[in-house]
DNA sequence: TTTAGCAATTGAAAATGGTGATTGCTAGGG
DNA sequence: CCCTAGCAATCACCATTTTCAATTGCTAAA
C-alpha cells in the first residue's frame, strides 16, 4: 500500500504533536492544521493504523505513533534542519573552547544536552583492555606509605595508596623498578597471568611484605581489567522528570540497567555515523529510544549516546549529535 | 514522667515491629507477645502517644514510632547485640583478606552493607585541598600526544591526556620540568594563582602551542580543586526500593540531593564514636536517617555513612558500622 | 489496675453515576 | 469517488457513595 502525500503529513503532525504533549491526538486536533473536516482525518488515521504506524489506547481514544510509526518518521519524515540558534549557540561556546581537551569538551557537551533536553547522555571510551603497560612507577609518600601507578601506552592511569609498615622502602622502590622492566609492553589484559607466575617469586625474594605489595599489584591491574570501559553518564535521573516513567517501578527497573554493564555492550556495536534504536532495539527497554554515533580521534576512540523515552525529539537529538560528531572530526 | 518498664517493652516492641512491616503496630499485636489485653495496651500507649514517642494517623489507626520516639529508642532501648552470624561473616571476609588496600576494603564492605540492607552507603575521604603538588610529570604517548600527571605528597593522582599536534614535544617536557620546579610544594588551592602569574609568561616562551598546554595545566589543577573530596557512593538507588519512596517526588528530591556537594558537608561535621541523625537531624530529608562515623588510619582520614529511611534497623547498622571502624582503628 | 464490650472513626477498596472526549459508521453532497 | 456532517457508541476520568475491616477511646464491671 503506498502511503499518501496526506498520510505522511497527518502522521509527522501526530509524531510532533504527541512528542510535546505525551497526550494521544484526536482528529479535531489535526484537522485545525490541515484543512479538512475531522471525518477526514479519522478515515485516513483508520488506514495508518492499519499500516501499523498509529495506535489506540482503547477504543474512543486518540492516536498516538507506534514504534513502527516512529521508525517510519525518523527515516522519512523528519526534516534534516539545522540546530535551532540556541542549542547551536550553546555548544559551540564548548567546542570552539580552545582550552578545553578533547575528552572533556565531549563529556562537557554532553552534560549541556543532558540539561537542556532531560534525556540521558553516555560516553563510552574505547576499552583500556587492548592497552599495554607503559610504566610503573613508586612514589615514596609520608610515613611508610607509597603510591602505586600503572600507566598504559594509550595514556591510562590506575593508581593505589599502598600502606607498608616495617618494610624498608627503599628496598620495595629497587623491586618494583625490577618488575616495571620484566612487564612493561604486557597488554592488560595478560598481566595477571604474568604477576603470577614470573614476578611473584621476585618480590618474595626481595622485599618482606611481599604478600602485601604482589597484592596491591594485583588488585590494581584487576581493578584495570575490569575496568575494560570507561563510561560516563550524564542527566542519569533524567529519566524521572520525563511522565512516562513516573512510576517507580520502571525507573527501578532502568536505573538499575545503567548500573549494570551490559549496556555497555548493548551500545557499543554499531556502524558508522548517526543511528537511531527506537523501543525494542535499543536493548535496554521497549520504553526508551537510543541515538547514538562512534568518534574516532588521533586514536582516541568511542562512542556517544543519548538515552531518553521512545516519545524523543529525535530531530533535535540527532542533529544535536551530528553537530557534535563533525566537530570532533575536524577537529 | 517516668517511663515504666512496661512501656519501654511496649516502645521497642512498636519499634522493631514497624520497622519490619512498615505499617501502623495495633494494640492486639502487641497483647500477643505480651501477657495483656490489648484494652491495657491502649492505655500505656495514650501516655507513650502524651510523652511524644508514638504517632497516630487519623483516629481508628494504630500507633507508629515518632522522630522523638526512635531517639529514645537509640539512645535507650536499643541492645547493642553483636552482629547476627551471617552479617559478621560476611564483613569479616573483606577486613581479613589482607589483599585489600584499606581504602578498598572500605569501599567492599560499605558495598556489601549496601547489599544485604537495601540503604545507602557513602564514603567520604578528605579533602584533597590541604594536598601540596608533589610532582608534575610528562610521559610522550604516540602520535604527538602527552601525558600530563599531577601527584600530590598525599598520594593523589590527577592525569590528562593531551593532543599537541605540531609541537616539539622535546620541548614541551624541557618546558615542564622547569615548570616542576618551579610549582612543586604548592597547596593545592593556591596553584592556579602561581600558575597564571608565575607559569603563564614561561611557557609563552618556550612552546609554540602554548594557549593549549596552559589550559590543560589549568583545567587539570581545576578539576583537583573541584574534587575537594573524593566520595563514593554504594547502592544509591537502593531508596527506590524501600515502600515509604514509592513516589516519585520523593525520589527525586533525594538523588537530587545526593548529586549536591552540599550533602557531604552536612555528612562531614561530626564528633567522634557512631552517631546516629534521625529525620530532621539528618539535614537530608526528614524521611530519612543517617548512621555515620568518623576513621582515620594512619593519615588517612574519612567519614562512612549510611542513609536510609527513618524506619531504619538502627541497631543492625549501628553495629555494622561499629565492627568496620573497631577494624580500620585496629589494623 | 486490668479487662471485656461497644460505639465511633477512619482509610481503603469497590461500586456507582455523570461528563467529556473521541471514535466509527452512515448517509448525503459535491 | 472523495469529503463531510451528524450521531450513537465507547471509554477514561473524576467525584461521590457505599461497604468493609481495622482499630481506637471510653465506660463499666471484675
Amino acid at each position: 500500500m503506498v502511503v499518501t502525500k496526506r498520510q505522511n503529513e497527518i502522521l509527522k503532525f501526530i509524531v510532533e504533536e504527541y512528542v510535546k504533549t505525551v497526550k494521544p491526538v484526536s482528529s479535531n486536533t489535526i484537522c485545525k492544521k490541515l484543512n479538512c473536516s475531522s471525518a477526514t482525518i479519522r478515515n485516513e488515521m483508520v488506514l495508518l493504523e492499519e499500516l501499523g504506524y498509529l495506535e489506540k489506547n482503547h477504543y474512543a481514544s486518540g492516536r498516538q505513533p507506534s514504534e513502527q510509526g516512529y521508525k517510519y518518521y525518523v527515516e522519512n519524515l523528519m526534516t534534516p534542519k539545522d540546530l535551532t540558534g540556541e542549542d547551536m549557540l550553546k555548544l559551540q561556546t564548548i567546542f570552539h573552547n580552545q582550552s578545553l581537551v578533547l575528552s572533556d569538551a565531549i563529556e562537557k557537551s554532553l552534560q549541556l544536552i543532558s540539561e537542556i533536553t532531560n534525556y540521558t547522555s553516555v560516553v563510552l571510551g574505547k576499552s583500556s583492555n587492548e592497552n599495554k603497560l607503559k610504566k610503573v612507577e613508586v612514589l615514596p609518600l609520608e610515613d611508610n606509605r607509597i603510591l602505586l601507578m600503572l600507566i598504559t601506552d594509550k595514556g591510562y592511569v590506575e593508581y593505589k595508596n599502598i600502606y607498608l609498615p616495617n618494610t624498608d622502602i627503599e628496598e620495595v622502590i629497587k623491586t618494583v623498578n625490577l618488575i616495571n622492566k620484566m612487564i612493561v609492553g604486557t597488554p592488560i589484559s595478560e598481566i595477571n597471568k604474568k604477576l603470577e607466575y614470573d614476578i611473584k617469586p621476585i618480590i618474595g625474594k626481595y622485599v618482606k611484605q611481599h604478600e602485601m605489595l604482589y597484592n596491591a599489584f594485583y588488585d590494581a591491574f584487576s581493578s584495570f581489567v575490569n575496568k575494560t570501559n570507561d563510561i560516563h553518564f550524564a542527566g542519569k535521573n533524567n529519566f524521572l522528570k520525563q511522565p512516562e516513567f513516573n512510576n517507580i517501578e520502571k525507573v527501578k527497573e532502568l536505573l538499575a540497567k545503567f548500573d549494570d554493564a551490559k549496556i555497555i555492550n548493548e551500545i557499543e556495536e554499531q556502524n558508522n555515523g548517526v543511528n537511531v534504536y527506537i523501543g525494542k532495539d535499543s536493548e535496554i527497554s521497549e520504553d526508551v529510544s537510543v541515538v547514538k554515533t562512534k568518534y574516532n580521534y588521533n586514536g582516541e576512540e568511542g562512542t556517544i549516546a543519548i538515552i531518553g523515552p521512545k516519545r524523543m525529539e529525535y530531530e533535535r537529538v540527532v542533529n544535536l549529535l551530528n553537530y557534535i560528531k563533525e566537530n570532533i572530526d575536524n577537529q
